[in-house]
DNA sequence: AGCACGCCGACT
DNA sequence: GTCGGCGTGCTC
């Protein structure tokens, strides 16, 4: 080090303010080792803070600077890839570089750090007499200042007046969210055959070292369990230098699983493994693997990653939700065994983290996981795979608002990996990029099983009014069902709404029950005692009675279909029938989604009663019939990308039949089937909707001809809401890139209130971020900081989905 | 976020 | 005169 020069780290500080939205300097105290990446402890006015070195430099006046508290890690928790992924993230989502860090950086390697008030060692104890409760206070408690504040003002004076007497000390504690699970482990120290000698002398006289002698010699290396090998047979082993003992990071240990064959490939399988491995090898690349369901795309994946994982390389497989994705990971899991780790929110934090290390160490060579998995810290990746690449769930609805696709696009650009998007019904976005020369397309347009698509026929629900059948199943779909169940085949209905019923309305008035909290209908749930209503934001619950509110006439009732009333349509109609439902009420507690797949596999059921989450990617080989109640439910949703929504639903749900060798048919109940979305996916013409779907939005100038951000100002008090949207709307008229932006009239969300806070939110349009976003962030931040005083809170959501 | 500073109204 | 309201600025 040069004289007069001193090291300084620059640190981002975890937190969610504004301010800390920018990188603090701290002096390395002489001596400290840390690297960028690394989580510290550094002080922040009266309190520490926990951050991340993102930078070390020298410099020569450290004036005003104030030194780091403390380093917790001596290797770094971030790769510098990670690193700039998380200021690519604040650039393009408008986020904060705190954000975009515990975006990237996953809960499980949080820290909570605090200052806290210990007695000091010395055993000095102040001799007033009166202040004993408080002294013994702070011996037990090690409170931190604002504990002793929450006491009174004089106990912090006093303790204030103890730390300057030297009877306390202050204290930093740095708890971890969760430890690194470490094990012992005995280790080879010589060569097998030395081994396998000292072993052979010592057969006699100490059997058990001779055993642990030959186990090391054929394994090299054992987890140490200490009641096989007790360490008074351990210990003159290691002082022979035959046997190490050490303590590390624990390897999970699961027994080698049973690995699956490779099947043959059908023809457009390897035609398609052949197009995208020669894409592979010339580095970055986006593809765009359009397969009809059934046509075996998970089996294309999986010869690539082979591939990319022969050369040394790393792969990457995103899945919409991986809890709903069960059948799926355990096929990657019998194909590439151990070599894979699976990331997802189910699991515990310590497992996550193990997960995650065995990344970052490049143990694992296959990462499977949700949306946060795009930020696994792979070193040497070569393929990105998204599947269900049209799934919503890729987008991130609170901050910092990424989009996985595009995260995975920068990433693979930034890694000279191929990007491959899989879908039997591709985003429009994705398809419009084909088109653009932006990505390559390979089709699989035919099933694995050579079967032809499963015939969809519409239903029109009117003539079943008019033909005087007031069920709501048609005489069609109740036939469809009795002849499939009569078989012993199965059957999937889908219904995209929970519950009992989707509102409660009045006969006599027309009145509908309003949640009190939220400007939304209560939707009607069956309980054990009978109906509730429900209120699926806020969690509002109120028994339902008959009793209008309104008109006081004695006429609510449950109004528009949900799951639970299918199941108790089809129990009364059918009571020999066994009958499951898989929904987010009946999956909600751990396991429950496993379990319904695998009853409902095993054949312990001949119907099976879904929402949409039926409808991503599973697997039932013994479904002839899929019957969709009520297709009207989604084809009336406020929001642009509705159709295309409707469409891909309807297809995805429809290729949940004859997926192996027996034919299926698809059944589409509806009042509106001339709509185009049901039009489509009745003659399986992805081509036509996507031509059709491309023209509106086209006209309607909307994505992907042009890219979406909202901003939504919430507050308790409604003008204060609809004020900031206001002022909002206001800085970008007179910003400099008013003409490249626009910006639709600032008004209340698509749910004015939820749990009693207002929403009001500000469209734009633009057509390409880069050329508005300093504006926009101008604004944003501005009426951001003004909202955070007045108690309210205020987003941008940058390239949204969604409005409302 | 939290806290200090500073500049105007209703009180002893 | 002053106690305290909350607008504004600052945090390495």
């Amino acid at each position: 080090m040069t004289r007069g020069t001193a090291r300084v780290a620059e640190v981002v500080v975890e937190g969610t303010a504004l301010f800390l939205d920018k990188r603090f300097d701290y002096v390395i105290p002489p001596g400290v080792d840390v690297s960028p990446g690394a989580r510290v402890v550094v002080p922040m006015r009266e309190s520490v803070r926990s951050g991340i070195v993102w930078a070390v430099r020298e410099d020569v006046d450290t004036r005003g600077l104030r030194a780091l508290a403390r380093v917790i890690d001596r290797v770094p928790v971030l790769t510098p890839h990670q690193m700039r992924m998380a200021e690519w993230l604040c650039d393009r989502y408008a986020a904060t570089l705190p954000e975009a860090v515990s975006a990237v950086l996953p809960g499980a390697f949080r820290v909570r750090v605090r200052k806290v008030v210990v007695p000091n060692s010395e055993g000095r104890v102040p001799n007033d007499v009166k202040d004993a409760p408080l002294f013994a206070f702070v011996a037990d408690r090690a409170p931190e200042w604002s504990e002793i504040r929450a006491r009174s003002r004089a106990d912090e004076r006093t303790v204030r007046i103890w730390l300057e007497a030297g009877f306390v000390r202050e204290e930093i504690r740095v708890d971890e969210a969760v430890g690194e699970k470490r094990r012992a482990y005995l280790v080879a120290c010589a060569e097998a055959d030395v081994l396998r000698l000292e072993a052979e002398r010592r057969r006699r006289r100490a059997r058990r070292q001779a055993e642990i002698l030959l186990r090391l010699a054929a394994e090299r290396e054992v987890p140490w369990d200490r009641r096989a090998y007790p360490p008074a047979s351990v210990t003159p082993l290691v002082e022979a230098g035959l046997v190490g003992a050490v303590e590390r990071r624990a390897k999970r240990e699961s027994a080698p699983p049973e690995v699956d064959d490779w099947p043959e490939l059908t023809l457009y399988q390897s035609s398609a493994v052949r197009a995208l491995a020669e894409m592979a090898r010339g580095g970055h690349g986006v593809a765009l693997l359009h397969g009809v369901t059934g046509s075996g795309k998970t089996e294309v994946y999986m010869h690539l990653i082979r591939a990319a994982v022969d050369e040394g390389g790393q792969a990457l497989v995103l899945v919409p939700e991986i809890a709903l994705t069960p059948q799926l990971v355990q096929r990657f899991e019998r194909r590439f065994g151990d070599q894979i780790a699976v990331l997802h929110s189910g699991l515990s934090l310590g497992e996550r983290r193990e997960e995650w290390t065995r990344v970052l160490e490049g143990e694992a060579s296959v990462v499977i996981g949700a949306r946060s998995a795009v930020f696994a810290p792979m070193r040497k990746l070569r393929l990105v795979v998204i599947d269900e690449e049209h799934e919503p769930s890729y987008k991130q609805e609170d901050a910092p608002h990424y989009d996985a696709r595009e995260v995975a696009m920068w990433r693979a650009r930034e890694a000279g990996a191929l990007v491959v998007l899989g879908s039997a019904t591709p985003s429009l976005a994705s398809m419009f990029r084909v088109e653009r020369g932006g990505a390559r397309l390979v089709s699989l347009p035919v099933r694995a099983n050579r079967r032809p698509l499963p015939p969809v026929d519409v239903i029109d629900m009117r003539e079943e009014l008019r033909a005087g059948n007031r069920s709501i199943f048609s005489r069609r779909l109740a036939a469809e069902l009795e002849r499939t169940v009569s078989e012993g085949m199965q059957a999937i209905l889908f219904l995209n709404r929970r519950g009992f019923a989707h509102a409660a309305l009045c006969r006599a008035c027309g009145h509908s029950m309003e949640c009190p909290r939220c400007d939304i209908h209560l939707t009607v749930h069956r309980r054990a005692d009978g109906h509730v209503l429900l209120c699926h934001y806020c969690g509002h619950e109120e028994p339902l009675v008959r009793r209008c509110p309104a008109c006081g006439e004695d006429a609510l009732v449950p109004y528009g279909l949900g799951t639970e009333q299918v199941e108790q349509h089809l129990l009364r109609t059918w009571p020999e029938m066994r009958v499951l439902r898989m929904d987010l009420d009946t999956t909600r507690r751990k396991g429950a989604l496993e379990s319904i797949i695998d009853r409902f596999q095993r054949g312990d059921a001949d119907v099976l009663v879904g929402t949409q989450m039926i409808a991503k990617g599973l697997d039932f080989p013994r479904v002839r019939l899929v019957g969709v109640v009520a297709a009207d439910a989604m084809l009336t949703l406020p929001d642009y990308r509705a159709n295309e929504r409707a469409f891909q639903l309807l297809t995805q749900v429809a290729g949940r039949a004859g997926r192996a060798d027996t034919d299926g048919i698809t059944l589409i109940q509806t009042y509106q089937p001339g709509h185009r979305a049901i039009e489509a996916a009745k003659s399986h013409d992805y081509r036509m909707f996507y031509e059709r779907e491309r023209e509106s939005r086209e006209f309607f100038r909307y994505p992907p001809f042009c890219e979406l951000a909202v901003f939504l100002a919430s507050h308790s008090e409604e003008r204060l809401a609809r004020g900031a949207a206001a002022r909002f709307e206001r800085e970008l008229a007179r910003s400099p890139s008013a003409a490249s932006l626009t910006v639709l009239p600032a008004g209340p969300s698509g749910i004015r209130r939820i749990d009693n806070v207002y929403r009001y939110q500000v469209v734009m349009k633009y057509a390409a971020w880069q050329d508005v976003k300093e504006d926009v962030v101008r604004a944003y931040r501005l009426v951001k900081e003004k909202m955070n005083r007045l108690g309210g809170s205020a987003v941008l959501d940058v390239n949204a989905q969604r409005i409302g």
